[in-house]
DNA sequence: TGTACCCCGTTTTTT
DNA sequence: ACGGGGTACA
């Protein structure tokens, strides 16, 4: 067991060993705040003799929480079989409406516990969908627009008729009423959307005094982490779980709240000790990640936040390397500079496991791809959090559109999702009818097809398919019901004598691996997709696919096979091991799976595609099949599998292992990294343009900053493109500093390479031998040239020695009389600068074109 | 019914 | 640049 307190400092010590009533611990960036609430948890329950299952610990990301849960079960010594509920505000939400939502039900209106978890893309076609049938143009107001809004309310606990009375123009009025239908249209689908959950399991706990005592007594203890980012239906869910005993510890830091878009109130946090009259407040204050300098820069830049209590972290790791600062030409060669760096810090550092990491943080995900392209030319391997996630590929969402059917017919998007795909004749024309008879008839899609189908309200080419459709889903259906195995068992053990050793077929729903038991924990792993041998399991050959065979090392040899049969029964088939499933049981996840790409025919359309994406499409459903396996062994049944696709998030994703990991600033929060790359520090894009004249959010881009700043522990390079390229545009823009640079005293900095002394002067950065690409300029030399920097930076605009007093900062004027090349008009002179800051003209006299004003932001000037 | 092309917005950040 | 959605055509 290790020691708890014994290595705290007296703040995180009285954190830890303040057990009851509330508690709020402002927790500075990398002030051991996760040592501390896991210690705190682990003193509960050993000194203090909490059971552990009455302890609930509440993280924003699934990642938090398993980190979270890891270090204290660690913390006991993996002793204790009870623990603590440690989990997201999203799937705590989901385990107690799953659990207790049929609470809500009046008479027989209210969502079932199958209820569906609908993602922004359900979210938005319910939203279109709603419109059109209100007969709304979706393009002066976009359904994104429109979900934005509902989301606003949401977070915000304003109801559709709230929401009505208090808007004050037509458009408001009409997104109230698109709301009111989108509610009762999630409603109709037994579906929920992110914002529902929390929403819902309020109102589950408010109304139902039961339901509410029992979480109440079964939850004595509390904890609520990255407090600052709780909204208010996070924030009463909090109230009514804390009940009387108001046991909670919040966890927080002001300088980190970066969600108030997503409804975070900052409040929360500022005003916890008016919630609760007796709190003790615990402030940490040292920090232990990073050095001096990264500290001090950091905190030079979130002082100049207004809203703001203000703290003070230290650290007595005095000095450190200055933050390094380097002014790319461009967005390539910012990217190149970084894989460069990456490079050298990696050889510098070797094989070391706790020291050569590092991370390239940027603004937008739409950065990434040059970091990306710069890092594979360096071949670099890298890890990537979000961006595409695994389970938005369209691949993924179909299967588990089938499955979200199986689990729940009445889920309509889901049904539109899958209904034609693979095409099988259903079209728009059919759909069509469908949603009409739905919406006549108040009901779901499934009924309305189910009605149709008995009525024969469609012609009969359509209503064969839908037939086969319908089928479909109620066989795979039939084969979750538990006396579904029992018949099985007797068929499996019958064929499993008569047949032998034949070749495998796909076309037969061989679901169950013979070595299942032995082999279900290797199995994952060693179906490596990456290594193996592809020339002896044929791509596109399906016949080799199998959730659980790691090809070509474990063939399905001792797998008795059988012809193709008529489903369902052929399940049976292939099961050669009946105890393995007892009699009772439904079928499992990957036979489900197994039987719905089989019975869809998905995987024999791709082959026929046969396209390389084809191919990594079928790769793609294998892994699926894979996670579901696990799912399976875990003991997941099939809702708790949707409910983690649902759930899962980008940042999941981010291994502690990888070397070199890309993300945005966002996912970034809560890390750490020796070595830390904070990129396009520009006007416009960090801080974004649209917090630009919002002083509250551009005063949230600024601790968006910080918490980038202080996730480096060593070492922090900083870094701007002089001229950036947006939207694939054909022009490349120029850009002005970010002025989060010019808050960084410069005393922290150093110049890298580039653009510090005169124009003329400056070094450009020069990528590694062997590598000659980066010489053709992006923009074929009409752009900011090779030679010379460009021409936001020479202006001295921003990160430049000369600095005038606060206020005037920004040198405007040596730049007149400067000669200047523009792409198509030539040579140059400068005349005039005029306008702010953001959109400035510039006039010009061309040799050979006279006299012309051009908007900086625009004409690629440089200096010539 | 399916496909080919054109137009449009996209790039804030996420459970 | 790119993908989604809409329209026109086969």
């Amino acid at each position: 067991m290790q020691p708890l307190i014994d290595n705290l400092n007296p703040e995180q010590r009285a954190a830890v060993e303040t057990t009851d009533g509330p508690l709020l611990i402002l927790a500075g960036a990398g002030s051991g705040k996760t040592r501390v609430i896991t210690s705190r948890i682990a003193w509960l329950i050993r000194e203090k003799g909490i059971a552990p299952d009455s302890i609930l610990a509440v993280t924003f990301t699934n990642k938090a929480a398993s980190e979270m849960a890891e270090r204290v079960d660690r913390l006991l010594g993996h002793s204790s079989l009870a623990k603590p509920l440690i989990a997201t505000f999203h799937s705590m939400c989901v385990r107690l409406l799953r659990r207790d939502i049929e609470a809500l039900k009046v008479g027989n209106e209210g969502l079932t516990r199958a209820f569906a978890i609908y993602d922004e893309n359900d979210q938005q076609a319910i939203v279109k969908q709603v419109m059109r049938r209100m007969g709304l143009d979706t393009k002066q107001l976009t359904p994104r627009t429109v979900l934005g809004r509902i989301s606003w309310a949401k977070n915000h606990m304003v109801d559709p008729q709230e929401y009505y009375l208090a808007s004050k123009d037509p458009n408001s009025e009409r997104i109230a009423h698109i709301y009111q239908s989108y509610r009762a249209e999630m409603r109709k689908n037994n579906a929920m959307d992110f914002d529902d959950l929390l929403l819902e399991a309020v109102r589950l706990l408010k109304v139902s005094a039961e339901v509410r005592e029992r979480y109440q007594r079964r939850y004595r203890y509390l904890l609520v982490d990255e407090y600052q980012d709780t909204n208010r239906p996070q924030y009463e869910l909090m109230k009514l779980l804390a009940g009387e005993a108001k046991n909670v510890c919040a966890v927080g830091d002001e300088d980190q709240s970066i969600y108030s878009w997503r409804g975070a109130d900052i409040r929360n946090i500022l005003e916890f000790e008016k919630d609760f009259p007796n709190a003790k407040i615990v402030r940490l204050e040292q920090n232990y990640r990073s050095t001096q300098i990264i500290l001090e820069a950091a905190g030079a830049v979130v002082a100049n936040n207004v809203r703001r209590k203000g703290k003070k972290l230290w650290t007595d790791r005095q000095g450190g390397s200055l933050i390094g600062y380097y002014e790319a030409p461009d967005g390539e060669n910012e990217a190149l500079f970084i894989a460069d760096r990456i490079q050298k810090f990696l050889r510098e550092a070797g094989d070391d496991g706790e020291h050569a990491h590092c991370a390239v943080l940027y603004r937008t995900n739409s950065q990434s791809r040059l970091v990306e392209e710069a890092l594979r030319r360096y071949n670099i391997r890298y890890t990537m959090v979000g961006g595409f996630s695994f389970y938005e590929r369209a691949e993924i969402k179909d299967l588990l559109g089938y499955l979200r059917l199986v689990r729940n017919p009445h889920d309509s998007m889901a049904l539109q999702r899958v209904i034609n795909t693979p095409a099988r004749g259903i079209g728009k024309t059919t759909l069509e009818t469908l949603e009409r008879l739905a919406l006549e008839t108040n009901q779901s899609t499934w009924d309305a097809l189910s009605a149709a189908l008995k009525n024969h309200l469609i012609p009969n080419r359509a209503l064969m398919a839908l037939d086969s459709f319908r089928q479909l889903i109620l066989d795979a259906q039939a084969m979750m019901d538990p006396d579904f195995a029992g018949k099985l068992s007797a068929d499996v053990a019958a064929i499993a004598e008569s047949e032998a050793d034949t070749d495998f077929e796909f076309g037969a729903t061989t679901v169950v691996d013979p070595n299942a038991d032995a082999a279900s924990a290797d199995s994952a792993t060693s179906f490596d997709f990456g290594n193996s041998d592809h020339s002896q399991l044929p791509l596109l050959d399906a016949s080799n696919f199998s959730p659980f065979t790691a090809a070509p090392k474990r063939p399905f040899l001792t797998m008795p096979t059988q012809k193709p049969a008529p489903e369902p029964e052929s399940e049976a088939e292939a099961e050669q091991k009946p105890a393995f499933r007892a009699p009772g049981d439904a079928a499992t996840l990957p036979e489900l799976i197994k039987f719905l790409i089989d019975r869809t025919g998905y995987i024999k359309a791709l082959e026929t595609e046969g396209s390389p994406e084809a191919f990594s499409r079928i790769e793609n459903l294998k892994e699926l099949a894979n996670a579901a396996h696990d799912a399976e062994a875990r003991g997941e049944t099939l809702a708790e599998f949707l409910d983690h696709a649902a759930l899962a998030s980008d940042t999941d994703q981010f291994d502690p292992e990888a070397r070199v990991t890309l993300m945005t600033l966002h996912a970034a929060k809560g890390l750490e990294f020796p070595l830390v790359f904070l990129a396009g520090l520009e006007e416009g894009l960090f801080p974004h343009s649209r917090t630009l004249n919002n002083p509250e959010e551009l005063e949230e881009e600024r601790r968006l900053c910080y918490v980038g700043m202080t996730r480096a522990r060593k070492a922090l390079t900083i870094s701007r493109a002089q001229y950036r390229r947006t939207y694939g545009e054909e022009r490349l823009r120029a850009s002005m500093p970010s002025r989060f640079l010019r808050e960084i005293p410069l005393e922290l900095m150093e110049t890298v390479a580039g653009s510090l002394g005169e124009p003329g002067e400056t070094r450009r950065y020069e990528p590694v031998e062997g590598y000659s690409s980066y010489r053709s300029m992006p923009q074929r030399r009409n752009a900011p040239s090779s030679s010379g920097s460009g021409f936001g930076s020479s202006s001295g605009a921003g990160y430049a020695p000369a600095r005038g007093p606060s206020g005037s900062r920004r040198p405007s004027n040596p730049m007149i009389g400067r000669r200047v090349r523009h792409p198509t008009l030539g040579i140059g002179t400068i005349l005039a600068i005029d306008g702010d800051e953001e959109d400035r003209t510039i006039t010009v006299s061309f040799q050979d074109h006279g006299t012309k004003k051009l908007k900086e932001a625009y004409a690629n000037l440089a200096f010539a």
